[in-house]
DNA sequence: CTAGGGTTAG
């Protein structure tokens, strides 16, 4: 990375004809790449060769957008919008201008790492550099519409207007769209586009098909999924392993290995062949049930196969190590790695501290997190959480609040939520608010369990008022009926019986879903409280017959 | 250059 930016200025990284090259390797993480340019660079000249006048008529020393898009394009699929914008910047600089293409490959990139709004920039310099999108650069609108914002009225406007501008869309763009929809459950619609795109002689395929089935598997609805699969085949679109790889992922989850293994000893009468997820997902199924032991085993019928596990598949059976309570064994995998010569991974960790977290070694948990730093691997976000969390189940409080506010910790929501919820515990009220306001200034957004301490805290402290608002502000981030569990426990106690059908009137009213646990919450809180006992069994009897619709 | 799949934390 350094070698890069010290040089000023920088000569374009395409100039070079080898690196047309190095951009197929798209699987190359982009440290690679970035090892492979700085070398290269030590060849070229330092001085910016590239005229922004050239002459007409002659061959451009600098390279054309078709070969920056390629470049941006390996590390997009690389996951690394970082240098796809450098590059973007780049070319602009040596006024080489990008197409439409191009713009399309950085917003897509730009999606990927979920900078929406990033993306939404993208198209507006498009619009004013007066390139004229494409259907590809539309179907990436879409997308941000569909998959992104939610916004699928825009997504709907995008297609339709797409004509007007001369472009169709394609099977893509209704693929994409269908993607979006289903993601948020709204299976019917989904549909409903279908009919559109066929009513128009487009053609669909598996991947229109299969984030309809993935909706179906999500929502547990493994016969509705089954009878897709039937269709698909009815109608000529032959599902392929990413579609009996969710699919397999639902049966495994549901516990019918029979059907599991029925799909896939029929792989080859279906033309299919399993891939390195389809074994993962299966052996998680089985981990997950308590059955590690067949797991192994398909390890080495995997392997039999010429398909090699990879982190993820490791993982899983690290996970299943632990589960089986054999989380010593997955510690010493970890620790011994060099022995046999493999270099694992920061999430390998933090799954084998998670389990010991949760069986109470938290020694052990420390002994790993030295470990990485002996092997120079960086612990992410989601160690530091876990150790903090190890810390605080162990009693040790004030050493994970010290190691929270020490230099190079990268906190997220889920590491200020454990601080915060056992600092709540301790009592130590003020620490939790200077916590509160710490998350603000750092940008950390708070989450439903945040929210869900926040509503515990203030109501303890008789602030109703505020944990009412609280519980409104987090309707921003979706419902979430534990959060009405913690109003009704917190107003009861309070006993601020008023304020609390207030609220729940206007619940039923929004139309939100009232969930078993809301229901027993509230029995429960009135229970506890004695209220049975007296006249407020009839404002209980109230509200229940109200989320019965009742009245 | 555009669409779908598997692992870890409160």
């Amino acid at each position: 990375m350094h070698c890069l930016t010290l040089l000023r200025p920088a000569p374009p990284l395409l100039a070079i004809p080898s690196l047309r090259l190095l951009s197929r390797f798209s699987s190359n993480t982009s440290k690679a790449l970035l090892l492979h340019f700085s070398n290269l660079l030590k060849r070229f000249p330092q001085e910016n060769p590239y005229p922004s006048n050239p002459s007409p008529g002659s061959r451009p020393l600098w390279p054309h957008p078709y070969e920056y898009n390629d470049l941006m394009s390996a590390f997009a699929s690389a996951g690394d919008s970082t240098n796809v914008l450098r590059l973007f910047d780049e070319m602009k600089r040596f006024n080489c201008r990008p197409d439409a293409a191009c713009y399309t490959t950085v917003a897509n990139s730009l999606l990927s790492s979920n900078q929406p709004e990033a993306a939404i920039a993208v198209f507006k310099e498009m619009v004013s550099s007066g390139v004229l999108p494409d259907t590809m650069a539309y179907t990436v609108l879409v997308k941000l519409y569909a998959c992104y914002l939610r916004q699928f009225e825009l997504a709907y406007e995008v297609v339709h207007g797409m004509r007007d501008c001369g472009c169709k869309p394609d099977v893509v763009t209704y693929s994409t769209l269908i993607t979006g929809l289903c993601q948020v459950g709204r299976v019917s619609e989904a549909f409903g586009v279908l009919d559109v795109m066929l009513n128009e002689g487009c053609v669909p395929n598996a991947h229109t098909y299969t984030p309809i089935l993935h909706a179906y598997c999500t929502a547990g609805q493994i016969e509705e999924a089954e009878r897709l699969v039937s269709t698909m085949e009815a109608v000529n679109c032959v599902p392929n392993v990413v579609t009996y790889n969710i699919l397999i992922g639902a049966l495994s989850k549901a516990g019918r290995f029979n059907e599991v293994e029925n799909i896939l000893a029929n792989c080859q009468l279906k033309g299919w062949e399993p891939d390195v997820i389809t074994y993962s997902t299966y052996m998680d199924g089985l981990c997950k049930a308590g059955k590690v032991d067949r797991s192994f085993m398909l390890l080495e019928e995997m392997v039999s196969h010429g398909l090699y596990p990879n982190k993820v598949t490791i993982n899983i059976l690290l996970d299943g190590l632990c589960k089986r309570s054999n989380s010593l064994c997955a510690q010493s995998i970890l620790e011994r790695s060099s022995e046999f010569g493999w270099r694992p991974g920061v999430v390998n960790y933090n799954t084998v501290m998670s389990r010991l977290c949760e069986v109470g070694k938290y020694f052990s948990v420390l002994k790993l997190f030295t470990d990485m730093f002996k092997k120079g691997l960086e612990p992410d976000s989601w160690t530091f959480s876990i150790v903090v969390q190890g810390l605080c189940k162990a009693g040790k409080i004030r050493k994970a609040k010290c190691l929270f506010d020490s230099n190079g910790f990268l906190a997220n929501v889920v590491a200020y939520n454990t601080l915060i919820r056992y600092l709540y515990f301790l009592g130590e009220v003020e620490e939790v608010y200077h916590l509160l306001d710490q998350m603000t200034k750092e940008n950390v957004v708070p989450n439903h369990t945040t929210y869900g301490i926040m509503i515990e805290l203030l109501c303890s402290e008789g602030r109703f008022e505020a944990a009412i608002n609280c519980f409104s502000i987090s309707l921003d981030n979706g419902w979430s009926p534990n959060l009405v569990v913690n109003l009704v426990w917190g107003l009861v106690a309070g006993e601020k019986i008023y304020k609390l059908v207030k609220i729940l009137e206007w619940i039923v009213k929004q139309g939100f879903f009232i969930d078993t646990c809301i229901y027993c919450s509230l029995i429960k809180a009135f229970c506890w409280r004695g209220s049975c006992q007296n006249t407020e069994i009839y404002t209980l009897c109230y509200i229940l017959d109200l989320f019965l619709k009742i009245r």
